[in-house]
DNA sequence: GATTTCGATTTTATCGTTCAACATGCCATT
DNA sequence: AATGGCATGTTGAACGATAAAATCGAAATC
């Protein structure tokens, strides 16, 4: 029976530890390490003692000495942006809950930080990496032209990103619902439900969500043979409620007004709910509209929305980043994975009268 | 000039060593641990060179290292929940914002976890804070007889709680806001505007904010005497959007309706909105209702609402925590902090018509 | 002139863990 | 009988930083 020779002494968090264990066990540091991360290696008797001991004195493995033995703290970093105003919810919560979700699956941790806008975020990043705070980040809504893919890559940060640049994007890793295939999607459920002059209320262009789904729109719209012609029904503002409601009525005004509207978001959705109950229209057979994002507003007033297969994203995107990151050079070195997902529409009142 | 006797190797995270720096600058380690923690300690010669080589090699001190070495990890544990189906907007966001904003400003940062219960939260707290991950927590939304304080007390645990319990709160360290004074504060705007019969929207008994915000409408109608002999014009449900909207309906169908309601939240505040809507009123001048939280959809709508001090409820919490959890002790032992905050009246249109 | 004081810097020890290398004993090959 | 492999353990050396103690020279004091 071998002796550490250092005295066992209480750790600073109140917690046991791995010499503690290993003196009350009878056996090395090394023997109670490979109990815990190696059991194969360890007889089952001696195993079974030293996990006994490990549950009388309630040790736990002490992460951050762990993090700087193996150099890697399974730490992932992401942003948190201001809750904006006027926007009735976005799925920037929903996609923070399901990367803490499937980081703990791996054994990782989110760490969140703020900051003002896309290039202090990209700085942040590095800082956090090079102190060796988080292995990696997640990135959030990319726009076309954003710098942070180059900026991290340039300095050396493993990232994955929610959404993608315009050029350059096969560079760097990604997961991107394919917008415009879900308004594509929201033309479709219109059309088949009778619909043929079908209008869309979305952002000022400039932005890759934005365009993409206006695009879809375009396109599904020009597939069914419903743009010969007639005027396009398609109005821009900003992504907010009342620039929804304000839209909604705009389109409502025209000589041939839609009889069903495809909104860029849940928000700009909403708004345009609203519009149509100003004008005493009923929701769902005078008029339907469908939103984008499947957010818990749409739910609570029964508007068809599209729904973002978040928890999908979330996982492909920790996974990456966990190989990424992981000490497998061989592993690390591979090509940059390139994931584009489709949404699925949610109908509701808003589009079915029935529901 | 003295030299290290290891060669300098390069860092994992690609980043500088304090060993390189020392080298490259030809002074000790720990001198340039001084120049960075402990300045005055060190000649001016010296800390300039020593900061100029920082630079030079983009040089930033291995947090996790240093976590090791001081046995504090500068990281707060915060449960993120999953959002709520059919609620408009919760605080939770904003709150989490605030943290980790003020987070920032004392060198902390802020690491979310998931936790399908409140027990399971209290373990993982407990596993995160005995495995060195944070070096403390903060609960959200603490109810009358919640487990968590205590529980975590018992683990030794350092945390602040967002909210009180019934029973103990002198125990630990808690910063709340007023709900009762909220809801007072909304039947003084409403009786200011001329309004008596002045309805309450609230959850089911059994929650500590619900119960306080519907304490605070009673007494104030009491005190204005607005109680007598009338039918008390309360009702309770659940906290979704179709339920104040029902609820809202239900009250407009009483003998003598209310002209004002006070709603316990802006998801059951924008539910009222809608029934009031379906029935053609004319809100803020028919009809007033005040939610409660000031969510996006609040200002999007024009619903007034009360705004809880977020920003200055974070900025507490996380000053108090850092406190609990230095390494001061004689400011650890210190008495717990205990402090109750002022919601404010924002008003819009839905009270105020011109607005 | 010897001693003390003090500022500036270095040396030593340590935080709790895991990696790499090396013992040891036992069994199957050769 | 020597060799190699496998299972099981142990030991020394990191990982990168900081606290505490030790060193050293110069100035101040006795």
């Amino acid at each position: 029976m071998a002796r550490e020779s250092g005295r066992a002494r209480s750790a600073a968090g109140g917690s046991a530890t791995i010499l503690q264990v290993a003196e009350a066990a009878g056996v090395s540091r090394q023997t109670v390490s490979n109990v815990i991360n190696a059991p194969h290696r360890v007889r089952q008797e001696t195993r079974e003692r030293v996990e006994r001991v490990i549950g009388e004195l309630g040790y736990h493995p002490n992460r951050v000495a762990r993090w700087l033995r193996v150099s890697s703290p399974g730490m992932i970093g992401y942003r948190i942006r201001p809750v904006a105003e006027e926007s009735v919810a976005s799925i920037h919560d929903r996609f923070l809950h399901t990367l803490a979700e499937f980081g703990e699956a791996s054994d990782h941790h989110v760490l969140v930080f703020t900051a003002s806008d896309t290039e202090e975020e990209a700085d942040r990043c590095t800082a956090l990496c090079r102190t060796g705070t988080v292995s990696g980040v997640v990135l959030y809504d990319l726009t076309p032209y954003d710098t942070r893919p180059d900026r991290l890559t340039a300095a050396g940060v493993p990232f994955v990103a929610f959404g993608r640049t315009a050029a350059g994007a096969d560079r760097y890793s990604w997961v991107d619902v394919d917008n415009s295939a879900g308004t594509a999607i929201a033309v479709d459920h219109l059309v088949a439900a009778g619909h043929r002059r079908i209008g869309f209320i979305g952002w000022p262009e400039g932005s890759s969500v934005g365009d993409a789904r206006a695009r879809g729109w375009l396109e599904a719209m020009d597939r069914h043979g419903l743009l010969a012609g007639s005027h396009r029904l398609d109005v821009r503002g900003p992504d907010t409620m009342s620039s929804g409601t304000r839209l909604m009525s705009e389109l409502l005004d025209r000589p041939s007004p839609p009889t069903g509207v495809v909104a860029a978001t849940d928000t700009l959705g909403v708004g345009a709910l609203h519009a149509v109950r100003d004008r005493g229209l009923l929701l769902g057979r005078d008029i339907a509209v469908v939103g984008f994002d499947d957010t818990p507003a749409a739910s609570a007033l029964g508007l068809t929305s599209l729904r973002q297969p978040i928890e999908e994203v979330g996982q492909l995107i920790i996974t990456e980043l966990v190989r990424l990151t992981g000490r497998d050079t061989e592993d690390a070195a591979a090509a940059p994975m390139n994931r584009l997902l489709e949404p699925d529409l949610v109908a509701r009142a808003s589009t079915v009268p029935g529901r």
